[in-house]
DNA sequence: GGCCAGGTCGGGGTGCTCCCCGATACCGCT
DNA sequence: AGCGGTATCGGGGAGCACCCCGACCTGGCC
């Protein structure tokens, strides 16, 4: 769905600890890109990956060592500009899910082609994110499952409150004390009371650790 | 970075405001794919894909009455086998994360070409996932910057707590009284305050205000 | 046996939470 | 002028949270 002009070889370094499939690969793709380095272990790849600096690192998820996201981890901030490519037999959720929260940009299973790995390299190189397309399903299912991101809920809950009411919500849900707020807002411990008092009852709770969970659920901090 | 081969024509509902940009897509990929229905309220997307169920819904993000996670909201359970493209001139991340979450398994910009709309219209029939790519790093981002997802996270400041002290804390996270939690673990009050006493103590916590929040930033509920 | 960590209780106290009353004042609407 | 909603305060009180003491028991370790 959009075009890729290979701009120039991408340098690469193949970080697996099998010496076997280092081979392959490097058989594979090897006229397509420049394989600057390889490595086995976590220690030889942070060490290789800092020298090197190539555009990509193909990275095997399971290493004996701590695996890929160990090496994100170590050298993410050292090469702000590589790109990591997962490269992994595993198409488990949690694998996936891990490495690239780790912050790898593409993760494919080793059952890819060739051709379609040269590309997928290119592809990173240039800034794009790749993924198998089955793999990509976990991910963005993980994704809706979870509550990150801007969703503007206006919450129809809080249209019962009154603007001082959401105010003082707020500020219970962040944990301050009936006297911490009225100093934050200026007013006296009992008025705060009173605002806190309706803001239970008209969210139907009971005590204010209810509402902080209440809060906490609907990230309104 | 795959092949995929075109499985039959799948069969299209187009959901846009604006009359010109349906007739513009219309024209550009008619002959690919077979555009069964059109829409440009939320209603009236609703109701065509309930009663069309197309393989492919091309999602516009903005709509007057609601926008696309509105529709999503309203027809991905009537419609479990129809997929959505979300279909936007936006490349904001809060309108891709937003669409994204909704259940769309797809994004593209309207800058598209019409033979990549159709490519992508495919894949997405197909149950694959589209993104443009510099969309897709978007998703990464909130993704990696979030807390979802099984990264085992052995908190160190958990490690200090005993068994039994971990236990109070997880319900005194869920809001529990002292007095609840004594009849959920068979004990007085007194050893549960106890207990939570030393959790504020070695968490370097002054209230259970503070905790609940504690708790809640890592999760532990 | 001595020592220590963890778990279990209690007494007593201070401060906070939460609710019940009531009061005043401002503002907008009818 | 009256009425309702909102915001602002106060008194008083029941219950809870939190802390400081001390106590007993158990199990593991030297």
């Amino acid at each position: 769905m959009t075009s890729h002009e290979p701009a120039g070889r991408p340098t690469v370094v193949l970080v697996d600890d099998h010496a076997m499939f280092r081979a392959g690969v490097r058989a594979e793709i090897g006229q397509s890109v420049d394989i600057v380095g390889e490595a086995s272990t976590v220690a030889e790849a942070v060490a290789t990956i800092a020298h090197l600096k190539p555009s990509v690192v193909l990275l095997d998820v399971h290493l004996p060592d701590g695996g890929g996201p160990a090496v994100l981890a170590a050298v993410r901030a050292q090469a702000p500009d590589t790109h990591f490519l997962a490269l992994s037999v595993s198409d488990a959720a949690e694998d996936v899910i891990s490495v690239i929260r780790s912050g790898a940009r593409g993760y494919v299973t080793k059952t890819i082609s060739g051709a379609d790995l040269t590309d997928a390299i290119r592809r990173v190189a240039e800034g794009d994110v790749v993924f198998s397309p089955r793999l990509a399903g976990f991910v963005l299912d993980a994704f809706r499952d979870s509550d990150i991101g801007p969703v503007p809920s206006a919450d129809p809950e809080l249209d019962q409150l009154t603007p001082r009411e959401q105010e003082v919500l707020r500020l219970l849900a962040r944990g301050y004390s009936y006297r911490e707020i009225g100093a934050e807002l200026f007013i006296s411990i009992k008025t705060v009371e009173t605002h806190a008092s309706n803001v239970l009852r008209k969210l139907q709770l009971s005590s204010r650790h209810q509402l902080t969970r209440w809060a906490a659920d609907r990230r309104i901090v």
